[in-house]
DNA sequence: GCTTATCTGCGTATCGCATAAACAGAGTAT
DNA sequence: ATACTCTGTTTATGCGATACGCAGATAAGC
């Protein structure tokens, strides 16, 4: 049960929206949501999330602890700030004029801003997710894409939920096999494996994995800065090779039959 | 650095495959991996996943908490291991023999598995997931259905992994839509939002919006038991739908040129 | 200008939880 | 039998979130 304001809104989503009028009889205030929205992503990119304690953003802050809790009624409260205030997209973004282009460039931008902040993705993304700026506006961009691609605006909503989760699952795949990835599998435990994924039992993955085409122990896992994320650019690709059917067809029906 | 064995592999994916000698020495053991993890999924499938403490597991089980150290190396460890024993796929499965029902079909199963058990989505899925048993068979599974596509074998990965997370990420999402989707939306609070979400700073999605084709405050979203999630099937059709132009343009390279 | 209702930041205190450490008794190999 | 290895337990530690109450700051209303 999520706090909500008077508002009636979830009082994170109050916040990040910029309403949420300060207080005006008591003292000044010493800090700001901004601050501590700022200084607990700064202990997130540097630490991770579990380093994020109210403690510790207290004290980066020069605060003691309890000092947070006037301006954040709980810790998940602050996280949600996090999410939101963490998953920013640039200011200016121009779009190319193909649809295609568009969600490809749309898609990368998220990747990047997923990227920049890979703890975002640790974080449960649920309707009050949804409700925060940086969302809508990428909604917004998102749309703006598709904005020459004739399609319902439900199902255009509908392919930015599945972009987003497209890469946000692959981001969040690369992160955990950077992160995990050194204790990869020495040779003896690929010794092992090798005795219980045996053909009998899996007479479709075995033959792949002995032709070693899977996961060479010296693990193909991206290195490379930019994006050579094969997953990512299969799935994009194959979401969009899809839409271009759905849009042949939608055009096959609006004008006649086929061109 | 998840805690390695003597064969260099996690002690998760040794315990959960069955190897791991038990110890002959000592005393007769009162415990079992199997029990302690059979209890803990109770507890989260009951509970949530917060439910999940050492406390909790081992007074379900009658023991105290240290003594379940002495079967699991840490609570990480356990989470692992219920992850794993959490997504059971059915035992005999028929899959269709058309490629494209039959990943819809894997697809479904994934999905059934995932509902089952909503809470293994809230775990990381890292490398060490991936060697789990469970998940290699529904690779095995999965390789199975593709098994008349003609793709590389590097690319039928790479599909199971676009479609596994596009179906844990739905699932994820239906759940947390479900969860939170009492607290949504009241009255006052959509006309706050449409105070800030303006056509001049969000061009493309207000007209959505207001048009109320989006979640429209008595929200659309998922009440049916089976299967009415439209971003589900939509990603899954769109992918699917891109695997068959795939399939055409290799058609047509190995033969001769178009139909 | 005073009084008062509000606020602010802070110290203190509680509670839940993971986990280290050390111990007594149970079995087994020799 | 005897020593060695395990088992389950008890006890203790440390951390993190957060309820509570206090003293000083400050603006509103008289």
């Amino acid at each position: 049960m999520a706090e909500t304001t008077d508002t009636g809104l979830p009082r994170a989503v109050a916040i990040a929206w910029g309403m949420q009028e300060a207080p005006q009889r008591g003292p000044n205030r010493g800090l700001s949501h901004e601050r501590i929205v700022a200084a607990a992503i700064q202990i997130a990119d540097a630490e991770g999330l579990a380093a994020v304690t109210m403690q510790a953003v207290a004290k980066s802050l020069g605060f003691t602890t309890m000092s947070l809790y006037r301006y954040v009624s709980s810790k998940d409260e602050l996280l949600r700030l996090m999410q939101d205030a963490a998953i920013t997209l640039p200011e200016k973004v121009k779009l190319p004029g193909d649809w295609r282009d568009a969600l490809r460039a749309w898609a990368g931008i998220v990747r990047d801003a997923y990227r920049a902040h890979p703890w975002t993705l640790d974080l449960p993304r649920g309707p009050i997710a949804v409700l925060m700026p940086n969302n809508v506006r990428a909604a917004d961009l998102g749309l703006a894409a598709m904005k020459d691609l004739p399609l319902p605006d439900d199902e255009k909503i509908g392919v930015i939920l599945v972009i987003s989760q497209h890469v946000g699952a692959s981001v969040e795949l690369e992160q955990n096999l950077a992160a995990e990835g050194a204790v990869a599998i020495p040779d003896e435990g690929a010794q092992l494996l090798n005795e219980v994924i045996t053909p009998a039992r899996f007479p479709h993955l075995a033959p792949v994995m002995e032709s070693g085409n899977y996961i060479p122990d010296d693990s193909p896992v991206v290195e490379a800065e930019d994006g050579i994320d094969p997953e990512y650019d299969l799935g994009l690709d194959l979401i969009i090779s899809g839409l271009e059917v759905m849009e042949k067809q939608k055009a096959g029906h609006e004008s006649s039959s086929g061109m």
